[in-house]
DNA sequence: GCCGTTTTCGGCCCGACTGTTTTCAGTCG
């Protein structure tokens, strides 16, 4: 049993207990116990045999049992037990908006609902309505998150959310009374997948009537779910819920690290500011920890900070970027990384072109990225055993060469060089498309996956293990597949493959295509501490395709990753030298 | 269920909004 299955286990735990009433702190160690599991990158198996489990914070006596029962015979029967005693479909009730443990709990005690289709019949047939703390008004929410949650899954990729809500920060920005602005929530986070859209204001109190009053009249928005007079929800279109709050300008840099979360950010954040400080901190500013009827809302900040810059350093640390703000060691103290940005990158090295799948020649694809200040691409058609996608076979291959050639005569001039490489397919048992000889004419190969996505997690993973190990290999192309939410990957055991690019001295690509986000950010962090370079790559067919580096590189901040640990912030001749050896 | 430079028990982050209530529980972030 893997750490993602054990963390899926105390997950589910966790819920149940929450469904059973239990003690809320139990709950919360579950919880945070599959968390500190699930980002770990130690093995647990070789903890457990050396009797150190409890050296992870959050883990005690006994959950470390209940980890080496789940390591040693795959099952829980504490978990068993739980799951025995509700009905498979109660968690779905979880997944309504504001519907939690406690109403899941009401209706299946009173109504024995333990489905969503059984609570949308039970809501049609007015018996909801009729339990106590519930009435018509709830009734019919539930009914609309119903809806909703048919409709749409409930969380969305990065560059979607951006996208929904770019235009509504603009008129946020552009509306008289806005001080200032700024995205929060996991979308500043850079998540590759956000839950809903945070937006935060700071305006005179007077004003702030009418900014949301503005917000939830905005065009596209699709229903008003709540509006105070400091906060709004909607739905935007498309279906991403969206939530305005609006603060006064001293409370700003307080309520944008507070929206901005993590949520276990914040609390390890207020625990240091009691701790250290003896304050107590919330959106609003610190205050005395003794004093907390009167509250930073009434008296103010008793420590005024205008920027996050100053709310860190009022707590003796350094900024932290909000794309670490996960609780995963970015206030120990150590100092954090430089994070690698957009303006870093000067070249891109996965790029196609007409003669295998893309939809422009190498020239065009070569000034486009020459217009977007690049000092490089490196092409990499698909390969031979691609035959949808008009893979190139050996001829061919001679042939692109000789293209690639003039054109790097014709644009020394511009300083721009274009790498001959190819994406290779890998075969099912891990041997490559093309012979040696035929690689090694390459400037660079890319090793990549297309077919067989089906194989069991430790076939695919010594399948892929196989081609990095390959001494003509440079990089491994979308290491995960396909995406999160779609769940077209494949399943592969990451970190075995991580410690092979490091072995072998490999790069992994972050594929930066918005439709092809591979890797889960918490695997990067641990590739970047075992020393793997990543190329953060667009798997370009399009010229727009260009555009995506922006969101490659938000998905390598979240890694932790800087300047050093990705190779195509390299300039172009270190480059060729670390290419051309390999 | 975990944790400890107030350490083996008694804490565990904090506040807004909603819908149901005559003062609050539930949910969310």
């Amino acid at each position: 049993m893997n750490r993602q299955q054990i963390a899926d286990i105390f997950t589910e735990v966790a819920t149940f207990l929450e469904l059973r009433g239990d003690n809320p702190f139990r709950v919360r160690a579950y919880a945070n116990a599959a968390r500190t599991i699930e980002n770990m990158p130690e093995d647990l198996a070789t903890l457990a045999a050396e009797n150190r489990l409890t050296e992870i914070k959050g883990i005690g006596p006994d959950l470390a049992a209940k980890i080496t029962e789940l390591l040693t015979t795959n099952q829980l029967r504490f978990h068993a037990e739980l799951k025995a005693s509700f009905p498979p479909g109660l968690l779905d009730l979880l997944r309504i908006p504001g519907f939690g443990p406690k109403k899941t709990k009401a209706v299946y005690d009173q109504l024995q609902v333990d489905s969503l289709e059984k609570l949308a019949a039970a809501c049609q047939a007015g018996r909801v309505a009729a339990l106590a703390g519930f009435g018509e008004k709830s009734q019919q929410k539930i009914l609309e998150g119903i809806a909703l949650l048919r409709q749409f899954s409930g969380r969305h990729h990065y560059h979607i959310a951006l996208a929904a809500a770019q235009p509504v920060l603009e008129a946020l920005r552009s509306h008289p009374g806005v001080l200032r602005c700024s995205l929060a929530g996991s979308l500043r986070r850079c998540r590759e997948t956000i839950g809903d859209v945070d937006f935060l204001v700071s305006a005179a109190p007077a004003d702030a009537a009418e900014i949301i009053a503005d917000f939830v009249s905005l065009a596209g928005i699709r229903a008003v779910s709540a509006q105070g007079e400091t906060k709004a929800s909607v739905v935007l279109a498309g279906g991403i819920q969206a939530d305005l709050r609006v603060v006064t300008d001293p409370q700003y840099a307080f309520a944008l690290n507070y929206f901005t979360g993590s949520k276990e950010h914040n609390i390890a954040l207020r625990s240091r500011a009691l701790k250290l400080k003896n304050l107590s901190l919330n959106e609003y500013g610190f205050s005395p920890a003794a004093e907390k009827e009167k509250s930073a809302k009434e008296l103010g900040s008793s420590i005024p900070c205008r920027t996050e810059e100053e709310l860190y350093a009022a707590l003796d640390l350094e900024y932290v970027p909000p794309e670490l703000r996960e609780d995963l060691g970015e206030l120990a103290g150590t100092p954090l990384p430089r994070l690698v940005t957009k303006e870093n990158l000067r070249g891109a090295l996965h790029v196609h072109s007409t003669w295998s799948d893309g939809i422009e020649s190498i020239e065009a694809m070569a000034n486009a990225a020459l217009d977007l200040g690049l000092d490089y691409i490196g092409i990499s058609d698909h390969s031979k055993g691609q035959r949808q996608a008009n893979g190139l076979d050996e001829v061919r291959l001679g042939q692109q060469a000789i293209e690639i050639k003039k054109l790097n005569a014709q644009f020394a001039k511009q300083g721009f060089r274009i790498f001959f490489g190819t994406e290779v397919d890998i075969l099912p048992d891990g041997t490559l498309d093309f012979d040696d000889a035929t690689l090694a004419k390459c400037d660079f190969v890319i090793a990549a996956v297309h077919s067989h996505f089906t194989l069991p997690a430790d076939v695919q993973t010594q399948r892929i293990c196989r081609a990095l190990a390959h001494p003509l290999v440079t990089m491994l192309a979308h290491p995960t597949g396909r995406l999160l939410l779609e769940r077209e990957g494949y399943a592969v055991n990451m970190p075995a493959v991580i410690a092979c690019a490091a072995q072998h001295h490999k790069i992994i690509e972050i594929n930066a295509h918005p439709y092809r986000l591979d890797m889960d950010w918490r695997l990067w962090k641990h590739a970047k501490e075992l020393g793997v370079k990543c190329a953060i790559n667009p798997d370009a067919h399009s010229i727009d395709d260009f555009q995506s580096l922006a969101i490659g590189t938000a998905i390598a901040r979240k890694g932790w990753l800087e300047k050093k640990d990705v190779i195509n912030c390299l300039p172009v001749k270190e480059v060729a030298r670390i290419l051309l050896q390999s």
